[in-house]
DNA sequence: ATAAAGTCTATTGATTCACTTGACTATTTA
DNA sequence: TAAATAGTCAAGTGAATCAATAGACTTTAT
């Protein structure tokens, strides 16, 4: 049940654009800082905005004062979207994938146990993850930091 | 986000071996049969059968009349202790893990928004399988048989 | 003794992961 | 206008993991 590395790093770097967008919705990042900040393989994370920006959520500028930013305001992108860019579907077995479906092996699917299971773990999942947007998470942050200040 | 066909196959057999014990609990079952019914790999089944045993949930007996058998109850088996044992943890990003916990290289985990959703995503998936046993999923298997008779 | 079952260890081939390399293109500014 | 800066794109690589396969061995019942 694991995120890759390429889903943790996009999260993450789609997370600081969110945080630069808030501060103004024009504000350019560089590949390289998001890389510095992070500790993400600059190169790396190059192909990660890459699909990310193909998929629509980023937009950029090339030459110099170039730079990312976000394509949407950041409540209208969710970390469901995001994930399923770069990691695929959220579903544990493909047999119960909304984006992906492909038969599995079982007689009859109707009665198969554990895609009844799985069906409801994808579904928590996607719960979470669809309505969670990058201002949400940016929110959280915001939280967390004021409670560590008393 | 996926379950591995390790994973998945050692569910399926477990299910079948539930399934036998609520017939009788001292019901030996082969791999062979498990393998032919759910239609996987034999050499496979064994290794994953072997991983179940050797973790406390199976018992078996070799020679003629042999076979598999669970080691408790179906209702005190949870799908979550079965996918641990053959899949790993079930958190998306180990800083979050409660078997498997390591640091990421976030600058502070207390105010990292991605741990804090990723968090909720552990307990989601963990919330379903470990309240899920082999005894729910039979129920749940038979319910839906039920209703498609009509 | 023999056949039927599980046990154990090793190996394999394919795929995926997590990068790395390097050449190219667009944009700004000196 | 050329030099510097920043993103774009295609390919390659090494290690790890996955999904099996192979084969020798042990235990048990008849």
């Amino acid at each position: 049940m694991r995120l890759s590395k390429r889903g943790e790093y996009g999260l993450r770097a789609m997370i600081i654009l969110a945080h630069a967008y808030k501060e103004s919705p024009d504000t350019m990042v560089q590949i390289r800082e998001i890389s510095e900040q992070d500790k993400i393989p600059g190169k790396y994370l190059e192909q990660i905005l890459l699909a990310l920006k193909n998929a629509g959520m980023l937009q950029s500028r090339m030459g110099i004062g170039g730079g990312y930013y976000l394509a949407r305001q950041p409540q209208d992108i969710s970390l469901g979207q995001i994930v399923r860019v770069l990691d695929g579907p959220l579903a544990p077995i493909r047999c119960v994938s909304q984006m992906a479906y492909e038969a599995c092996g079982c007689p009859d699917e109707r009665t198969c146990g554990l895609r009844m299971v799985m069906g409801d773990v994808r579904n928590a999942i996607a719960d979470i993850l669809d309505n969670t947007s990058l201002e949400n998470v940016i929110e959280r942050m915001d939280i967390a930091r004021a409670q560590l200040e008393n």
